[in-house]
DNA sequence: TGCGCCATAAAACATCAGTATAAAACAGCC
DNA sequence: GGCTGTTTTATACTGATGTTTTATGGCGCA
């Protein structure tokens, strides 16, 4: 049963801080919520910092920004498809590999001790793909800082919209990113952007 | 001395809360800070979220949303006005008048306990005055839910760049929020937005 | 059977949070 | 000076957190 409890322990983290963030969960619910005493968080992990990482390292086995439908179709398209699947996936409930997503978005929205750490395993490689696709979009170099600006945007939209709850509640209560809705801002973050970008690329000042 | 020490307590609070939000400011440090003993919060106002609550009504007591030069000026530089005071007075250290919207875009990107307050008493008024500016941009009444979905994207944005210090220092270490950079960052979502609303105006489609 | 090891459990511990209390210090006024 | 009410202090309480310790149960194995 051994490494039962481990699997137990690491799922049921996943869940937790895919909910609450790294601070805000604890790791009483945690064992709570895989039926195991509070010590074999330590046990198992040394400490709760550590099992954040491996949290991490699981869930990044999957794809790192390979959404599917992405292979083959035009930057314009790619870009569409990855905010929509960030959107997406963030407001998923569980499946594992939307929990991705929404320790994503939840880190971002809310950084703590554990985020360097997450960054580097689970952002860089969205980050890096948005700004190869910005770049492709807009002819400019993936360094630049217009590309980077557009991409912040793009992620600070992105968090905005998926992780401010009361925010949302109190100043638009009737957005609650259902999938309908979800699908609207999608468009809105994704559509804004590439007409931003097809006006101001260089091709459009010929 | 009594006021003197309630005035510094209140003084204390409001940089403690506008640096790390209502959830991570303590009550020890304001009071260290302010050179008085732990108790004297719950003497004077009850609990810590009641001087939250003082720190917001004293705080707004300034001006709501009419940023300097907004008036007379077009919809346009409206917008640019608004969203570069954002940015300017989120990072500036102190002064009684940047503390607002450090609150503001602190409880924005940290949603807490004391956030619906907050919300209520000092984002709605720029809330309300970006979707009367969107609005008069975009020729949509302010209801709509395209006016909607860009004003949130211009929050969203304006409270990433200012407040995720943990995630720009990872993705972006040259952005540093400097006076020349905040500049850069405010023309560039000011900016985009306006091509964004110019190119999907009812009147673009004539 | 008894030894040893691994997994689990129960409880304690340390720390830090917000809050409460009771005594001390102080101020104003007779 | 001495009373009275207000302000301030030192300290303790309560609860939550992450962590550690100590004990217990099960199981293979000589």
């Amino acid at each position: 049963m051994a490494d039962d409890t481990r699997e137990r322990l690491l799922r049921a983290a996943t869940e937790v801080f895919a909910e609450k963030g790294y601070a805000a969960a604890t790791v009483r619910e945690i064992c709570t919520r895989a039926d195991a005493n509070v010590a074999l968080i330590n046990y198992y992990f040394g400490d709760k910092l550590a099992l954040y990482e491996q949290v991490l390292r699981d869930v990044v086995a999957a794809d790192p920004a390979r959404a599917p439908g992405l292979l083959g179709a035009s930057p314009e398209e790619g870009l569409r498809v990855i905010i929509g699947t960030m959107l997406e996936k963030a407001s998923e409930a569980r499946g594992n590999s939307s929990l991705r997503y929404r320790l994503m978005m939840h880190e971002f929205s809310h950084p703590s001790e554990g985020t360097v750490r997450m960054l580097e395993i689970t952002m860089r490689p969205v980050y890096d793909k948005l700004r190869t696709l910005v770049s492709a979009i807009s002819g400019l170099p993936a360094t630049h800082d217009h590309v980077r600006l557009c991409v912040h945007s793009l992620l600070g939209q992105v968090a905005h919209f998926a992780h401010s709850g009361p925010i949302m509640e109190a100043l638009w209560p009737e957005m609650k990113l259902t999938a309908e809705q979800r699908k609207m801002v999608a468009e809105h973050i994704a559509g804004s952007m590439l007409v931003y970008l097809r006006e101001t690329s260089p091709a459009a000042h010929l």
